[in-house]
DNA sequence: GATCCGAAAAATATCCAACTTTTTTGGATT
DNA sequence: AATCCAAAAAAGTTGGATATTTTTCGGATC
């Protein structure tokens, strides 16, 4: 069947409350340095003590989450220092990424390309007004896409793995410049644009600058 | 007490089968791809169902080991592709380390450097002429403090945590060319020294030249 | 001979309940 | 206010049991 879902999905207990906690982490339902206790957890998302901890496993492996011996879980912290550190490495392994792709275009890649930010377009006209968390959780979702497909013709697995785990961890922060209002679209569109164009005309410098300013302006850290 | 032991030991069960599955896997015991079965593991290694998934889940965060959705796990594949992809990003990622450790120099992380290399020339030279296991994972220790020293100085917690995770990586391969002689311990050692020299120095371009060409040899891909 | 099919076998994923060890907490004491 | 201690809480672990899924394998079909 075309689109047939890939075997990763949400097929266990562990991938669905791995879900359901990084939603909420996203929101900031679960705030930044709380305590996760197993048995408050079950309780909020169900499963068994192993399931959670499992999954609590798996979110720290993403950055997500923090796990101390002997003293359990809590929420990765999210301070200004966090901020930096991951907007630092999210822009040298997308500048990386981002580089080898174009090095290497090939026509499949780039219809890609073409394809996210034509869903990217879409998906900003929607959000824009719009307060409900569905809504914003899409956008940013199909913001994921985007970012991951500058990098998907690196052909690196484990970078574009590195550049997925990095955009997650800057949810938190992008999510919240949303809500606060901080985005200009008008902005965001035209850099889109340019971006797109930028790629086509295989312009690696603009590219790349362009894709800076961008990563920068949705986390509110725009240089100078 | 001077010296205690940090509480990330292997205080619990799950980082003791951690740290004995890291190992296997490193010196190729376990060889990559071979599917790593709960129940054979546990008759190998001791404890309960769970705590081997948790391991597991552990290493899968690590690259060690490859998860699928409810078809178990593996251990991660180490093919030439493999090879090049894992150094071709930690050779990125030290670089970026290292040029912001010497970029902000202080003198804790210069004797740290000093430190670091003066182990590596003690533990070289135990280990040439040994074929013993246990000097060869001591030696490879070494080595992972050396580098991770190295980017140390970066006040990047993200970037030294993927550091290592990268040089767990490349461990295996590493350990290869050591047991095949394919080390040239006199090349390293006058290496070290330069690149020492370079670092206190403050010569970033030659240090970062020095080093990838560190790398690139201990792993066996000398750039012609 | 190759392919397809379904039942049997194997392995994964999950849960429950109990138990040990470690950490945290809330006073009581100095 | 700092220290110490016992009770409570939470983390970590185990064993056993069960549902679900994947893999294996011996024919039956083309």
């Amino acid at each position: 069947m075309l689109f047939g879902k890939r075997p990763s999905d949400d097929d266990t207990v562990v991938a669905m409350l791995a879900a359901a906690l990084r939603r909420d982490i996203a929101f900031g339902h679960l705030h930044p340095d709380q305590k996760l206790k197993i048995e408050a957890l079950r309780q909020r998302y169900g499963g068994s003590n192993h399931s959670m901890r499992e999954t609590l496993r798996v979110l720290a492996a993403e950055g997500l989450v923090e796990a101390t011996s002997q003293r359990g879980f809590r929420v990765m912290s999210a301070t200004e220092q966090d901020l930096d550190d991951i907007l630092f490495l999210r822009l040298e392994i997308e500048r990386l990424g981002l580089s080898r792709s174009m090095a290497e275009a090939t026509v499949a890649w780039e219809g890609a390309v073409m394809a996210a930010f034509h869903a990217q377009r879409h998906a900003d006209k929607v959000v824009q007004g719009s307060l409900d968390d569905a809504d914003a959780l899409e956008w940013d979702e199909v913001c994921r896409v985007t970012s991951l497909t500058l990098v998907q013709g690196s052909r690196s697995p484990r970078l574009m793995d590195l550049a997925g785990k990095l955009f997650n961890q800057s949810r938190r922060f992008r999510l919240a410049q949303l809500r606060e209002g901080q985005i200009d679209f008008a902005a965001r569109d035209a850099r889109h644009k340019a971006l797109c164009d930028a790629i086509l005309a295989k312009d690696t410098a603009l590219a790349l600058e362009l894709h800076e300013e961008t990563v920068r302006s949705d986390l509110g850290r725009i240089r100078r």
